[in-house]
DNA sequence: TTGAAAGCGCTACCAG
DNA sequence: CTGGTAGCGCTTTCAA
């Protein structure tokens, strides 16, 4: 039960080669009734075309690849869902690689998916990565790539949500609602998507004429422990924050729980609004407010600006996917 | 800026195609100091060995493919990144693909990954998958498979947890927190996963004497509407159960949810343990008693079970990773 | 309508 | 130590 090529199908027919191509492929110049002993025959035998062989004639692989820092995080798994879900639909299949959140895992899978000849690659950069070269380097030898989640001041195309506005939004409920003290807890700084979250919420406090204190700024790392030690130290603080707005779903997790360490209530004493999941929001107590990105949409977007790209279209598009919020109980 | 190919880089160089190739590759048979000019030129030119010549010459493409009921599913996007991890370190590339739970999809993503040459399969079957004949299909073709978190009556190698031994002492939890009436909430009855759920249910009953009510037991379908309509009914029974052990983690968010919505209160009118992620007890209120799954180990084993076949392995494996009880505060 | 042959990039084998 | 050549499976071009 071995593959059969076109070549044993031809043999076992007695004609050559080029024709039981042409028959499998539709193509004119094979007469009606050889066609059908072709098809009856590769149907038979469960004839499949070598994809390798056609990737060497075309140089084409029906391929793309998928960088993703950490596909466990609830957030990115719905964008890959529909990534793979979309390419899939175009004759595409994902090559899905995660690099943990780490500059040189990202380095490495970009590598192997160079090598396998990828013909596009969406790619949402670790929160370690400060030098893109390697992003860039793909544009030198034309290979498509497209950025998401987390932009970058390159010049490649992106699709990212709203972030310096939604973050405008969050905090300015959190000042409506009466705080005076808001904390903001996010990422690294060297990711832009935390620094245009953080623009967003130091243009809301100015606008309402709050200070600006940088101890109740956090950037340090986006994982479970550093939120905790970020959060207890910001409730440790001689004037404690009355708010806090958490720019990652990980960490909305350990704010809460540091919060609840301390013995503090949200919303009374604390505050609480966060970049995460609704469902998640939804079994939560009390039940998150939250800044609902819509990751379907994103996914798709991200798919379709590598499929122009793959289909020669070469202008740098910069897709904005709107967040919006969603208030429930953890804000007053 | 093209891709350079062995022989360009030969003609370059003014020597043939093979010792190009056997320089590259560090074989014997060149002088050392060809094989620098041959390297050094290489590296300058940014050649990439072309994997489809090499698949095409060796049959061999260094390529898995992964069928996921849903990837944005935390339980399972936790075990694929496991999976990939695994296939990476061993010099394999993950073709992953999400059937949404759907038989026909699944069957689908199947042909594609088939069409790939992937070398080996791993797959968890759709929740409406009956007939397993498409995954029977693959052994009399030599592709190495492997079954993943939910069994089937085949003979395949597979990798689950221990079903109805775990559902057995989450039971038993509840009967000796109290519990007379318990109901069981779980996926259909023809996925085997639910089938030793509910055998291990039904037996930790009889052991305690209590009766076994066709009416506590629900198994219709995983999604979370069919989870609510599920629990409500329960809840409107004339004897209402004082206990529901869910199998799956979607339904859990449901049933908080229909509890919630009666004006019920966990543990005290209904006590609660689920199969489910940890990271989501810990932010549920009140934190679930969950049935901890140990997705790292199980996606370890089973890329390892493919990775045996993979080298040659032939006999069929059953791994179990033991999952143990964590009990929080929905349970008394 | 069909066949023959070249070539995609690489490796293996046999000559020199 | 190096070169030449055939062949992996497929498509394309040209010839019959």
């Amino acid at each position: 039960m071995k593959r059969v090529s076109q070549r044993e199908i031809a043999n076992l027919l007695g004609v050559n080669v080029s024709t039981v191509s042409r028959a499998l492929r539709g193509l004119e110049g094979v007469s009606s009734e050889l066609r059908q002993q072709v098809l009856a025959l590769a149907k038979e035998k469960g004839y499949r075309p070598n994809p390798f062989a056609v990737s060497l004639r075309y140089d084409t692989t029906r391929t793309i690849g998928v960088i993703v820092p950490d596909i466990s995080f609830n957030h990115f798994a719905h964008i890959v869902k529909r990534i793979e879900a979309e390419a899939r639909k175009e004759g595409y299949m994902c090559i899905i690689t995660d690099s943990d959140d780490k500059y040189e895992n990202e380095k490495n899978c970009l590598e192997l998916l160079i090598n396998m000849h990828v013909e596009g690659i969406i790619i949402c950069p670790s929160q370690e990565t400060n030098d893109f070269s390697h992003i860039q380097r793909l544009k030198k030898v034309h290979i498509p790539v497209v950025l998401f989640d987390r932009d970058a001041d390159i010049d490649i195309s992106s699709v990212v949500i709203n972030d310096a506005d939604s973050a405008h939004q969050a905090t300015k409920t959190l000042i409506d609602g009466g705080a005076k003290r808001i904390a903001f807890l996010g990422g690294p700084n060297r990711i832009k998507q935390t620094a245009e979250r953080k623009h967003g919420y130091i243009e809301a406090l100015r606008e309402s004429n709050l200070p600006i204190n940088k101890d109740l700024v956090k950037c340090s790392y986006i994982s479970y422990n550093s939120g905790l030690t970020d959060t207890l130290e910001l409730l440790d603080l001689p004037e404690p924050p009355d708010a806090i707005i958490v720019t990652h779903g990980l960490l909305v997790g350990s704010a809460m729980k540091a919060i609840d360490s301390r013995g503090l209530r949200i919303p009374e004493d604390v505050a609480l609004i966060g970049y995460m999941s609704d469902w998640v929001s939804d079994v939560m107590s009390p039940r998150m407010s939250f800044i609902k990105q819509n990751q379907r949409e994103m996914g798709t977007k991200a798919f379709k600006l590598l499929f122009d790209q793959l289909n020669g279209d070469t202008c740098v598009q910069h897709v904005i996917v709107k967040a919006r919020l969603e208030l429930r109980d953890s804000t007053r």
